[in-house]
Order: structure tokens, then C-alpha cells, then sequence
DNA sequence: GTTTTTTTGATTTACGTACATCAGATTTGG
DNA sequence: CCAAATCTGATGTACGTAAATCAAAAAAAC
């Protein structure tokens, strides 16, 4: 049996009371006293019982999820999981709100979460735009307490507690190695379709992407990237044009608006044997690769995002350790035969 | 705030002795009784706090785990997940137990599992063999209120509750679309390197690769499969010896006992152009991966097909839903740019 | 040495549920 | 209609922790 606050009372001599103000850092015990509750603890192994404790304290778990108001698939995903998450609330002590911020709008970020230091939630989750003020504000916040875990897009060199999303540089790199393998000994031109490169996980894709292409297939060449702003009516035009240049063999699509590189794909390239590498596995992308229109998608699990963003913030806000095996977003790598 | 028992009492205009007659089925309600209380629960949308419940019954969850006494890496990753979830047992209310029993020896399954029936454990986790008799004892124990869930291997045609396992004819289809469009217009021969063909999970890998290399690449011959019984001497003998077979431009290692695989191409194959796909990620694969001798990886994270099992005889046996998609154990596969 | 302050103990209530006991009410059987 | 059987209510204790109160003891200040 594990031990309880009543053992470490006893073991320490000391009264229940006591034993509760040191474990609960109120104030009111010497230092010596404290010193003895606290070698009783550790002697005795003791650990509280997060159930209980949290059951006495009738506690909830009062979370914010910022989110970009970006209209494409995969926010629309996040967001349903983050709707699923809300229905777990009761079961989970949890009570999720999300706030939603103008795409790439660092201010407007700030503001949010300046908003938020007032109202005192245990726990934030965001989707961070990378820039220095929004950097500052986060290290300011977690400075007062506040448990941060970055969602999807990373705000590296803050004092975040941890990133629930994918290493868009691998990712990048991964698509590069597999684009490479899959043309094999074919030399030509490769298109990279982005959704825009102020963000962060794009930039990183693209770099990680071009790196090992340049390093490992010298023969393949990287011709500018389109921007297609994740909108699928601007990917199709850019795509369809950028198909007249009969030299590419190859497309890599690292963001989202993928719906509209299908179409274009579709009406000019039936007769090419175009290799294909795609970003986000959504109902589309999923036919087109079943169709052989697509060659292999990478994917980020926002499901597994939003949950272990929740479990992450969770932990910090009890003070206890995270499994980190478990919380670390793989890059799913899907090939027709491997979808779920 | 969520209705409690309190609540459910005053709604139904019973008593909370009532009220908990009903929850947990104790006789003594009369018909009428309970139906009003169920339609209170109902109407309310009560759902029980498992939190207090298990305080109040000092509930532990007593788990068996039954693993086949195999002597490779990935069995004593396995182990080490066990372990390690052992740790976390006083936070996660587990009590888990492991037994050893022969591989492949169904007898011994067998007999390990009804023993297992006089001990009561909440729940049993398996590294299944296919058999017959095997297959029974389990529908009688699921039948007797068991949770069971098949852990890597599966049961099909069973009634466990679960498979926390990769689906691996899946695996087969992925490894040999891999291959194939890595080797890309060669023709030429396809070693495949398996431990026994008497495992299941064996057998379906090589069902799955054998029907996408059959359908799709039809240049690429696959040889009599070698049969290392995961042994990495015996696989480095069967491997150096195939590799005097000058048409080989392909392995597929879908076993265990990699090493003997990994020294043989190292003496053997350093002059060739060989393609290579393995399966698991242990050191051995993972420097192989890196020095480019192992082409791809495709692995089964032993961690989180552990802790998945351990949430879904939790939930089974305190009669809770499991959030599927969660569950679901995927396939992952590795470059050597996206290792973790 | 007394007063004031600080520290500690003892005790109680609460959280939401489980479970046991016993008395009282209701239904059923004869 | 009464006895027996069945059902229901009232009540209390427990689980491990939190949080509060008030009294008592110890230490510090005067």
C-alpha cells in the first residue's frame, strides 16, 4: 500500500496539519519542521494521490487553445479535435475554451495572451506565430506560472514548456529522401508548392526539403516556390501553369490548399508520370492517393496533437512528470497501403 | 457542474441507498424502482466519477501480461515498456503481473490462461498464437467478463476486445510499395528474410508484400523466403549465402534478428546496389539506417502498444468507452531523416 | 517574566462514491 | 388478515486529500 498523509504524520512526528502546510507550501512551519516532514516524505516514497487531491479540491482544469482563424482542412481538423477534447471534458476535470486570432498576426496574438495572464486559466495551448514579441510575451507568462505547450507550429528559443507537433525539418527532409527514391536515376525539375513562407513550419519544410536535395539528388533541381496562400483556387492556377514546363517529374505540396494542385493535377498531367509528395491527410489527398494521383502523404495526427497538448498542460499544472515517448508527434508517413 | 448521485436521488425521489442499489446492480430495487432511477441517470446525464469511485473502493487494476519467452530485441523492448509502466503503477492504480510462456507453444497458452481464470485479474494482455484451442479459451474467458486485448499478435476470429498491434499485411503491402518504387525501372530479384513462417504476424507480412509485388511491380521476383528464426547467426548465414546470387537488387527483412542480416550485407554487398527494408528500430537498425546499408524501417512502437493496452483493459473493465482513434497502433516508418 | 508572535496540534467538514447495517414500509403468500 | 418475504430509507463509515478553525504550545520580543 502506498503510503498516505497520515503515514508521513506519523513518521515524522508531526500533526496532519503540519503535514498538509508543507505539501501544500502554506505558510506557518518552521524550517526544521518542515525539513523533517519533508525527509519523511522522501523516505517514505510518498506521492500524493492526484485523484483524490483533486477530488477534495473539487478541481478543474480550466484550459485555452489559441488558434489561427486560418480556413483550410487541417484547422478545421484541429478544431473538431478540440471539440471531441471539450466532450471528454467532464470525464478529464477538463474545460477547454478556444480563442481564435488572425492568421500570422503577431499583435494580435499578444494581445490574446496578454488578455489571458488576467484570467488566470492553468494552461495554454497555441499556435504560434513566430516573432520576437510574441516570444516575449510567452517567456513572461510562463515566468508568472503559466504552463504554455506550442501546438503544430513551434516558437523555438521561448521558455515554452513544450511543442506538440511535428520536426517540419525532418518532414521536409523525409519528403526530399522519398521524392529522390521514388524518381530514382531521373533527371529534371521538381515544383514546391507552399502555402506562404511566413510561416514558420513551411520555411522549415522547404529548408529541410531543399537541403537533402541539393546533398543527395543533385540531379533533381528546385525551381522557385509557389505560394499558394493554402487557397486551393490560387494552387490550381499556380500549378496548372507551372505544368507547362514539361521538365518537372516532380511536385512537393508542404502546405495546406492541396484540393486545387489534385484538380490541376488531374486535368494536365494525365499523361505524365508525375511523382507526388503531399502535406495533411484530408478526404481529399486521401482519394487522390488511392488513385495514384498523389505518391505518399506526410501527416501531423492533430487528434494526437490536441491530446497530448491537454495531457502536457495537465501534468505541468500538478507538477508532475510527462512520459515523453509518449508525447512526442511522430510525422506519419501514409503510402495507399498503410492509410487508417 | 455534473449531477451526482445526490442529485440523481432528489430526481428520482429515492433514496441514495437506492440510487447506489442501481448503479451497481445490487438486488433489492423493484422494477419500477429502477427504471425511475435509470431514467433520472438518463435524464441528468450522470456519469459516474471514476475518480471518487476508485478512491472509495480502493480500487487497484490487476493486469496480466502473457509474452512469448523470446530472445530478441524487440521482446525485451517490450519488456522494458512493461517495466516501465510497472513504475507508473502506484499513479495508474495498476497492478501488473507478466508471465513467460514457450513461443509458439499453444498448449502452454492455453494452460497459462486458464490458470489465469481462478486468479481474477481485471484484465489480460497477450501476445496472442494462432490456434484453435488458444482461440477458445479466450471466447470462454471474454464470455466469463474478461477484458482481453492481443498485444502485436493477434487472434482474429476471436472475442478479445481489442488488438493493440499493427496491422501487419498492411506493413507486408507498404514494405513491398516501398521497395518497388525505390528500385524503380530495375528488374531483378527480391530476397525476403522472416524469422518463422509459423508466426502469424509473420505470415501476413509476407502475404501482404507478396500480393503488392506480385500485382504491382512485376519486374521484381521474389525468392523462397529464408527462414532465420530470428537469429541473428543463422540470418547472417542464409543472407551471405543468398548473396552470391548476383541478381538480388532487394531484401525484405521482415523479422527479427536484423544484426546477422546487417554484418552479411556489410561483408558481402558493399560493391552492390542493394535495397534494403527491415523491420523494428533497435540500435542495430538504426545505425544501419544511418550508415545507409537499411534503406527504410518500418517499426511498431513496443511503448505505446503497451500503454494502449493498459488504457483499453482499464476502460473495459470500469466499463468505459475508448477513444478509438487514440488506440489505434500505427505503422511507422523511418528514413534516416525522420528518426526519432 | 510577561506579552506578543509564531508555530503546531487536534478536530471537523468536504469532495463523490461504495458499502454495510438496521429499521420501517410495502408487497406477497397462505 | 396475518406472517413472511421483499423492498426501501436513513444513517454511518470509509477512501486520501484539502482547507478551515480554534486551542495550545513554543519561541521571540519587550
Amino acid at each position: 500500500m502506498r503510503p498516505t498523509v497520515h503515514d508521513i504524520a506519523a513518521a515524522a512526528g508531526v500533526s496532519l496539519a503540519t503535514v498538509d502546510r508543507v505539501l501544500n507550501q502554506r505558510p506557518g512551519v518552521r524550517h526544521v519542521t518542515r525539513e523533517k516532514v519533508e525527509t519523511a516524505i522522501r523516505e517514505l516514497g510518498y506521492v500524493r494521490d492526484v485523484a483524490a487531491a483533486n477530488l477534495a479540491k473539487g478541481r478543474t482544469y480550466p484550459l485555452v487553445f489559441i488558434l489561427p482563424a486560418s480556413d483550410n482542412s487541417f484547422m478545421h481538423g484541429l478544431n473538431a479535435e478540440i471539440r471531441q477534447a471539450i466532450l471528454r471534458s467532464p470525464a478529464e476535470r477538463t474545460d477547454i475554451r478556444t480563442i481564435e486570432v488572425p492568421a500570422f498576426d503577431s499583435a494580435a496574438l499578444v494581445a490574446v495572451l496578454e488578455g489571458l495572464s488576467r484570467e488566470k486559466p492553468c494552461g495554454i495551448a497555441m499556435v504560434a506565430t513566430d516573432a520576437p514579441d510574441v516570444r516575449a510575451v510567452v517567456d513572461r507568462l510562463v515566468h508568472a506560472g503559466f504552463p504554455i505547450v506550442t501546438l503544430v507550429s513551434d516558437l523555438t528559443g521561448s521558455l515554452r514548456h513544450h511543442y506538440a507537433g511535428v520536426d517540419n525539418i525532418a518532414a521536409g527532409r523525409t519528403a526530399a529522401r522519398l521524392l529522390g527514391r521514388f524518381l530514382g536515376p531521373r533527371k529534371g525539375k521538381i515544383a514546391v508548392l507552399a502555402g506562404s513562407m511566413l510561416v514558420r513550419d513551411h520555411r522549415e519544410r522547404l529548408e529541410g526539403f531543399t537541403s537533402v536535395m541539393t546533398e543527395e539528388f543533385p540531379d533533381l533541381a528546385i525551381l522557385p516556390v509557389l505560394e499558394g496562400r493554402d487557397d486551393p483556387e490560387l494552387a490550381h492556377m499556380l500549378v496548372a501553369e507551372a505544368l507547362g514546363n514539361a521538365d518537372i517529374i516532380g511536385i512537393y505540396s508542404l502546405g495546406a490548399g492541396n484540393r486545387g494542385l489534385i484538380r490541376a493535377l488531374k486535368e494536365k498531367a494525365v499523361d505524365r508520370t508525375l511523382t507526388v509528395i503531399a502535406h495533411e491527410l484530408t478526404a481529399h489527398t486521401r482519394a487522390a492517393l488511392i488513385d495514384n494521383t498523389i505518391d505518399a502523404i506526410l501527416n501531423q495526427n492533430a487528434g494526437h496533437e490536441v491530446r497530448s497538448a491537454i495531457r502536457v498542460l495537465k501534468a505541468k499544472a500538478d507538477g508532475l512528470a510527462v512520459i515523453e515517448a509518449q508525447e512526442r508527434i511522430r510525422l506519419d508517413i501514409f503510402l495507399k497501403d498503410n492509410l487508417p
